[in-house]
This record gives C-alpha cells, sequence and structure tokens, in this order.
DNA sequence: TCTGTTCTTGAATGATCATTCAAGTATAAC
DNA sequence: GTTATACTTGAATGATCATTCAAGAACAGA
C-alpha cells in the first residue's frame, strides 16, 4: 500500500557524516544536509525526527566501522604489538599527509557537545568505552604473546594507548611536521614496552 | 578631552574568557557577553570590532597565563622530572574532581575552529609551538637533571608530552574515573623515565 | 481502475543572532 | 562655562536557521 521511500537510509547517513565530519555539528545547517543527501527538508524530518536524529545515526554509523575495522586488525595472525605499532603509525601518517584534517568525529564532538546535549553526549561516552575495550583485548593478546609485560594493569594501558590516539586527534588541528608524530608514537611504544 | 572608558579592559576579556571557555565560540552570543562584560554591543564593538575580535584577546590572555604558570612552575627549585609529574597528576586531579568539564580553552577552540578560521588557527598554533618550546626546557632541565636520558630526543619527548596532555582534555569530556587518570600518568612516566 | 497510505516538495514561519547607528552622555582642556 | 572628543545606549537591521505543513505524487493492494 505505502509509497516506498526513494533513497536508501544507509547512503543518506553516510552522506550527512561527511558533511558533519568537515564543518562539525554546528556549523552544519539542514541546507547542507539537503545539498549533499539530495533529500528536501520535509523528508529529512520525515525520516529522522530533527537535525540532532541524524547526528546520532552519524555517531552510529562512525563508531561501528572504527570498532569493526580494530576487530579486523585483531583477526589478522600477526603479533599484536605490530598490530599496535602499525595503528598509531596509520593516523600519524594520514596527519602529515595533510589527509586528515577531520580529525575525529567522535573527538570532534565530544569537545563540541558534550556539555551542551547530555544524549550525545551519553553515546558517545558509551562508545568510548567500548572502543576503550577493544584496545585493551589487543593489548591483552600483546601480553599473552610476551611483548608488553603481563603484571602491567591493561586496563590503564588501554587508557593510555587511547589518550595518545586523542591526542594526536587533536594534534592533527595544529599541523604537525613528522618528526613530532613520530616521537610521539615512538614515545607511546617505548611507555608499552617498557619493563 | 576624550571620555575615559568605564571599564577596564582586562577584567572584560576575563569576563568574555569565562563565557567563551564554558560554551564554546560559536555557542556564545554577543548577548551572553553583553551580559557577562555589562557592556552594551556598542561599546563591545567600539572596543574590539566583532565577537572574533574579543575571542582573539581572550585566546592571548588564556595562552599568557597558561605560559606564565609553566615558567613559575621551572623556577622552583626542586627536581623537574617532579615537575612534570606533579603538572600531570594536577590535570588528571582537576578532572577526576569535576573540576574541569570546560576542558582547555585552546583545545576547545582549535577542534571548533581550526578549520574554519585561519587567523584563530595561526594564533592557537603560533602559541601551541611556544608551549611546546617550554616542556622542552622541562625536560631538559630534566635530562640535565640526569633523570631523563640525555640521549634522547628533547623535542620528541616534548611533543609526546603535550600530546598526553591534550589527550586528557578531551579524555576530560567523557568523564573518566581516577584510576584510568592515574594509569594515563604512570604510562607517560614510564616512557620519560624509561632507559 | 480505484483507494488508502506514505513519500516528496519547497515555501512559510518564527526564532536567534551579529552587527550597525543615531542619539544621548560624560570628560578634559581651555 | 564651553567645546571637542570619545564613550554609552539599546533599538533596528538583515541574515541565517531549524522546523513545519499543506499540497501534490507515487505506489501496493483491491
Amino acid at each position: 500500500m505505502p509509497r516506498p521511500p526513494e533513497y536508501d537510509r544507509d547512503e543518506v547517513v553516510s552522506q550527512a557524516m561527511a558533511v558533519f565530519w568537515e564543518q562539525g555539528y554546528g556549523k552544519t545547517s539542514v541546507g547542507d544536509l539537503v545539498e549533499a543527501t539530495g533529500l528536501q527538508p520535509g523528508s529529512l524530518y520525515a525520516a529522522f525526527g530533527n537535525k540532532k536524529g541524524i547526528f546520532l545515526e552519524v555517531i552510529d554509523l562512525y563508531n561501528k566501522g572504527f570498532l569493526d575495522s580494530i576487530r579486523t586488525l585483531r583477526e589478522s595472525a600477526t603479533p599484536a604489538i605490530g598490530k599496535i605499532d602499525a595503528l598509531l603509525r596509520r593516523i600519524a601518517d594520514d596527519q602529515v599527509s595533510g589527509n586528515d584534517e577531520r580529525g575525529c568525529l567522535t573527538v570532534n564532538a565530544l569537545l563540541e557537545l558534550s556539555q551542551h546535549d547530555l544524549e550525545i553526549a551519553d553515546r558517545l561516552r558509551s562508545y568510548n568505552r567500548r572502543l576503550c575495550k577493544s584496545f585493551a583485548a589487543l593489548i591483552a593478546d600483546a601480553q599473552r604473546e610476551g611483548d608488553i609485560e603481563a603484571v602491567r594493569d591493561n586496563d590503564a594501558l588501554a587508557m593510555f594507548l587511547m589518550n595518545n590516539i586523542w591526542g594526536m586527534r587533536v594534534m592533527c588541528k595544529s599541523k604537525p611536521d613528522r618528526k613530532s608524530l613520530r616521537g610521539i608514537v615512538d614515545g607511546v611504544m617505548v611507555a608499552l614496552r617498557a619493563a
């Protein structure tokens, strides 16, 4: 009976993500979203309720992608310590290449909105907890493999790792040079490997 | 001849800083500034040109204060490594006590504005370079005192330290617990002291 | 083909906001 | 006291924006 939608919801959210990521929440107007998605305001509001509703789905999409990428990384059969090193180096290199001026959508949103919107803040925090658990699992692998001392507090190391990744997500807005970023990655790896 | 202003410029900037720090740049309206400073729009615009002009002076005030506090810290006659440890622990403790939900004005502004306003971005980056030099000096002290290996790259360690402080400035928006923050501080100190 | 339902359109609404400006006010030098 | 100068006031302006809604369009089942 009903008329089917002409758009693909996932694609709309993905298009909206690109705009929010580039411009931030506050600077993105519904007009921008209309342009990016090709949907008129009425359709957008019928589908998502309001601007915040769209953003919440964007947050979900973004974080599921990130969590998935770490899960995939964990599955490959190489030493975990090398995966951590590669993860950090990839982030560092993306920043030097100017590939990542947008930074991390979650970090950007956390800073912009956590004090003004509890619902968004809670959702972001919830994903961060899951992310930290993923890091902890990666570090636990490395501990089992003997590359990180088994006696060291797994959760504390995961927080330390996440802290440095978030730091780099801020750093990228400050146009750091390659050498500086290498210094950061080296510092993290030294701390993880320490006896 | 002229009528003298009725306000104190430094005090106005300081009052504006409180509002910008609490709410961010975009969410702070000129009306908020009128309320906070007691100056009418006309006076504000006569004195600072526009909203951005006020914010630029706020950035100056904030960063000069921060740089000063590090300079003061450096002057005391205790081991530099202890000063670094104390600096990190103070930041960590402020966050646990809920004393610091506002985070760091510079980090907040960098994330909110660096992609939209080159002038603000440049000013923030310039202060960050000076801040990093201050950290480097503190670390050089510790190297001279033998608590950090002299052969290690001073600038790289400074970047690593700053990266972790920035990470914590993001972390504070995510309501971390005391144990997590201690884990971060410990990680940094382990990396600095490593042989 | 007809009908009920949902989707789409895009102009209208009302709120918020940064900025301007013209009129009024206070001061210091003479 | 007079005057030139700069400060203060606060309403007005024009722009931007999120959101709504009424009318039209398309589809699935009968």
